[in-house]
DNA sequence: CCCATGGTAATGGTTGAACCAATTTTGATT
DNA sequence: AATCAAAATTGGTTCAACCATTACCATGGG
């Protein structure tokens, strides 16, 4: 994938906060000078500048000049966090959340899922085991099942957020994963959680999610 | 606010979708048939695309078309829900997602808010309270103290997740709240959640927020 | 001395045209 | 019919000019 070229604009803007040369509120260079200083057309300045603003991390105004957000620094902290080697916080930061959400939506899903959305779940579930022992690669398999029990839960909204948080998974997932230890792990624990749902029991549902994420978050962590 | 002209053409790709003209998988016109439909420079319609795909909406092929994304169909799914005005659908879904995770939050700060937090979060109320008295808007009070608790958590995920939502509230608020009894109710429930993470109690602290939660629920759906 | 007022420069927003790069389509050749 | 090369289509990038808004500053009146 050869990246677009706003996109590694984007990347050294990124690398002159967190050398220091630039953090939250400073005013951005002009579009025109960061254009010259890194050998590219404005357009494409602006291009990556767009996308910033777009993740509200960066602010342009009219007139006046471009300023980095305070609020939602989130990804700030990440590019900071990705520069010391703390990526581990992340993560446990990451499951820590979904040790928060999941559960309920399991919870959820128990009165609201359909058969057909059940059978979809056997089906990943198989398709894991089949690659576990085909010592295949686990792909996308279980961020399926887990945005499919979202999707089960009948909420847009779960969704949406769910697709968001797998955009931050994709982004610093690939080292971790994909020992086969963890992939017993996940299968065991989603037969739990089938198990749950097709006898529509709520809060077996969400204590079986919970010892789910529970496993995952040592697995990964240990 | 004037919205800027990529901003419009965004609502104008939109309305091509939920009219029906274009569905999901379908390949967009070319970027210079829309500058000329929509009687703008390629450039800002290359703006809106681009805004497009930063939010995984669309996909860009070089040389074949702009694609319309079946994956994270949220947003379609929501102007949709718009158009047909579905509203308080939405509200709802809203309401459950935080009836999820703001409890889980509460229970996380209960543990880890510092006195300085703990001191922000009266101070918030008192303001509350003083608006109430003035009959002065709320202005965005109730948001800055569930992000605040976010804040509170020490989780940066959940930061970063919640003001996301908050986009989302932002979106669809306006019309609602607002009202009277409605501050009313969010400021008794705030006195109830900072007493007990005042004392340091996890279970009391979700508990607290589980009933605000839905005595915002009722009273905006009533 | 202060601070309004207006002009000027700096900066982001928009446009149009040209060209590059990747892909699809076309059509001629074998 | 299959194959390959040329042409057309389409998104990606650059450049240069201009517009709209804001910050800055010098000038002059209080």
């Amino acid at each position: 994938m050869k990246p677009y070229r706003y996109e590694t604009i984007v990347e050294q803007i990124r690398e002159l906060i967190s050398q220091g040369e630039l953090s939250i509120g400073d005013k951005l260079p002009p579009e025109r000078t960061l254009a010259k200083r890194f050998k590219v057309s404005r357009n494409s300045v602006r291009q990556a500048v767009q996308a910033l603003a777009e993740k509200n991390l960066v602010e342009s105004r009219q007139g006046d000049g471009t300023y980095i957000c305070d609020r939602n620094n989130a990804l700030l902290v990440d590019s900071l966090a990705r520069a010391i080697g703390a990526e581990k916080t992340r993560i446990r930061e990451i499951l820590e959340f979904r040790q928060c959400l999941e559960p309920q939506i399991a919870r959820l899903a128990a009165s609201a899922i359909s058969p057909a959305q059940l059978d979809r779940l056997k089906i990943i579930v198989c398709d894991q085991q089949r690659k576990l022992l085909a010592h295949e690669a686990d792909d996308l398999l279980d961020q399926e099942f887990h945005s499919l029990l979202a999707q089960a839960s009948g909420n847009t909204v779960m969704q949406e957020v769910f697709a968001n948080l797998n955009n931050l998974l994709n982004e610093s997932r690939s080292e971790f994963l994909q020992s086969n230890t963890r992939k017993r792990v996940s299968i065991t624990g989603h037969l739990k959680i089938i198990d749950a749902l097709e006898k529509r029991d709520p809060s077996m549902s969400q204590q079986a999610m919970e010892s789910h994420i529970l496993d995952i978050e040592q697995t990964v962590l240990n």
